[in-house]
DNA sequence: ATCGTAGGCGCC
DNA sequence: AAAGGGCGCCTACGAT
């Protein structure tokens, strides 16, 4: 290992250049260490780790290796931009599903290790002797292959020296990674990963940036639902209750009914001739024309205001600077999309008017068209599939293809990849399955693999966990109610993972597209606002607004080609250059 | 008092 | 025969 030394010269010496794997371990007040490639190690006692970082990325523009999102996190805050990343922990729920990607997890499973070994350091206390050190105590790998304890726990970034050891454990761990990905059965599953890494980084970008809000905009839109911002608490209660009075001098008189409990409103409703099942809205919305239940839909639609996007969330989201945060994570639990807090992926349209862009600049909004389609045509190699994706709506042809209008394709398409068979849809299914025969045989696959509790891959290679689910037949000696809510169970797997290979496929696409978004578009100064599943929203340069929109289409056909080389499947979006985000003709 | 669950609803 | 997926966030309620 070397200590100090000029950084970049060093990197140029042991073969670093644009997109070469480089590890890195940095620690604010403890330095940096750093590895190239052939395993050598550079420990650099710095004051100022992160502009040591962003000086390595403007000459040499390496693909940065690290164990996690802390590292992410502060050279974010710094305002380092890091063009390419591998996120180790990342990577790992990727290959190996769950949420869990500590280092010392990660390590054990890449080196085969028994993972219920996997040591945990205990506070030593009366009853436990403290451990014998094995081997080097200033090696973050102990004999037995298993990462020290006090290493993962934090004593790595102690000393330049134990940074440097890390960022060269986190290479080779990289290196591991990449070689289990490149042996999966996808073949496009270390692209997914930089993808996937950079993607994060995106989102620790997304949280830090924001998005710009006209909070004055905001506000009026607030007051038409609920009023204008009460002063004290007692005028808070007292708003509430008049909301809560344009309802109830619409119900039946008896007990008093407190609209926030779902049991109350639904006796309400029928003590007044209003029979339903539960009192979800799109049951009401049938019987509307009664007097009460419209009452009810209205207060329900100002109650979400006042309760979730209200006065509250915008004191608590939205910075002085007008612009709303929340936390991001580039791929949930289930298939991997992205998950944004603060109410950035459920914002009501009624508020959309108050998403605007800065003085001088435009939001340019793109979102993909029948995207998750498109997708099932990718991933399932359906000739015919592939062959409708020419069209910029594909539910024509494929409408054409089976004989029917073209809502009930729609229907039937989508029954077919969320599990639904009832209604209209499942009435042409089998036309579905006689048109597209490849495509609906992986839907049923995944199904089947659903039900049998068995786990799936999407097309990039990300890990969907079924397993630790019981298959219906394994329930010993049910009883008919036990048998059945175990077939229930079972169902509800099996439309799970028939949606997660298209829904996860999906936001597989969508990830490469805004991660090329975003390194297209830093020359032009354009930076992505918002992810929201097939949409983008960028903030640019007034003057680069035609530019940027070009840029999205551009890059999602080299997203698409780089997702799925040799599909042959048409993507398509629809992209406008925005003051507001509501401004798109929809 | 703190927790998890259910019903509900917003978005995709 | 019947069966729609995901997320975050709110309230009420029952268990601990």
């Amino acid at each position: 290992m070397e200590r100090d030394g000029d950084a970049v010269e060093w990197l140029r010496r042991v073969g670093v250049g644009r997109g070469v794997r480089v590890g890195v371990a940095i620690a604010r007040g403890a330095g940096l260490g750093i590895a190239g490639p052939d395993g050598s190690e550079l420990a650099v006692d710095v004051d100022d780790p992160a502009a040591v970082v962003a000086r390595i990325e403007t000459v040499l523009r390496p693909r940065w290796v690290w164990w996690s999102i802390e590292t992410t996190t502060m050279l974010v805050d710094a305002g380092v931009r890091i063009g390419a990343c591998w996120d180790i922990a990342v990577v790992h729920r990727l290959l190996a599903g769950g949420w869990r990607a500590d280092p010392a997890l990660v390590w054990a499973t890449l080196r085969e290790l028994p993972l219920e070994s996997i040591p945990v350091s205990r506070p030593l206390d009366l009853f436990t002797q403290a451990e014998p050190e094995m081997g080097d105590p200033e090696h973050p790998m102990r004999p037995d292959g298993y990462l020290r304890p006090d290493w993962v726990d934090g004593s790595w970034a102690e000393r330049p020296e134990r940074l440097a050891r890390w960022a060269g454990l986190a290479a080779q761990a990289a290196t591991l990674q990449e070689g289990h990905l490149s042996t999966a059965e996808q073949t496009h599953a270390v692209a997914t990963a930089r993808a996937e890494s950079t993607a994060e980084l995106l989102c620790a970008e997304l949280a830090a940036g924001g998005l710009p809000m006209d909070r004055d905009e905001a506000e009026r839109i607030i007051a038409g639902f609920v009023g204008p911002r009460p002063r004290t608490d007692a005028d808070a209660i007292a708003a509430r209750r008049r909301r809560d009075d344009e309802v109830l001098r619409h119900a039946p008189r008896g007990a008093p009914v407190d609209l926030r409990n779902a049991a109350q409103v639904k006796s309400m409703l029928w003590r007044a001739g209003v029979d339903v099942p539960d009192t979800r809205a799109w049951r009401l919305q049938a019987v509307r024309d009664h007097p009460l239940v419209d009452a009810l839909l209205t207060w329900r639609k100002a109650e979400r205001i006042a309760t979730t996007f209200g006065y509250g969330w915008i004191d608590t989201f939205v910075g002085t600077d007008g612009r709303l945060r929340g936390q991001w994570s580039s791929a949930d639990g289930a298939a991997g999309r992205m998950t944004a807090t603060a109410g950035l992926h459920n914002m009501p349209a009624d508020l959309r008017p108050a998403v605007r862009a800065e003085p001088g600049h435009v939001l340019v909004r793109a979102d993909l068209g029948q995207i998750e389609l498109r997708v099932l045509a990718a991933v399932s190699g359906d000739r015919a599939l592939v062959r409708s994706t020419a069209a910029g709506d594909m539910y024509a042809p494929v409408a054409a293809q089976i004989g029917v209008d073209r809502d009930t394709a729609k229907v039937a398409v989508l029954g077919a990849m969320y599990g639904q068979t009832t209604g209209h849809g499942a009435a042409v299914l089998p036309r579905l399955h006689q048109s597209y025969p490849a495509a609906m045989r992986l839907l049923e696959a995944a199904d089947e693999a659903g039900r049998a509790g068995r786990d799936i891959r999407t097309h990039g290679g990300r890990l969907i966990r079924l397993g630790a689910h019981t298959p219906e037949h394994d329930v010993d000696d049910p009883d008919e109610a036990g048998l059945r809510d175990a077939r229930a169970r079972a169902a509800a797997r099996g439309r799970y993972a028939r949606n997660a290979v298209i829904q996860g496929a999906a936001a597989e696409l969508f990830k490469v597209w805004a991660v090329t978004v975003r390194a297209r578009g830093a020359e032009l100064d354009a930076r992505i606002v918002l992810c929201l599943h097939d949409e983008l929203l960028v903030h640019a340069p007034a003057s680069c607004g035609s530019a940027v929109a070009d840029l999205l289409e551009r890059c999602l056909h080299e997203a698409a080609h780089r997702w799925s080389p040799d599909s042959g499947v048409h993507f398509v979006a629809d992209i406008s250059v925005l003051e507001r985000w509501s401004d798109a003709t929809h």
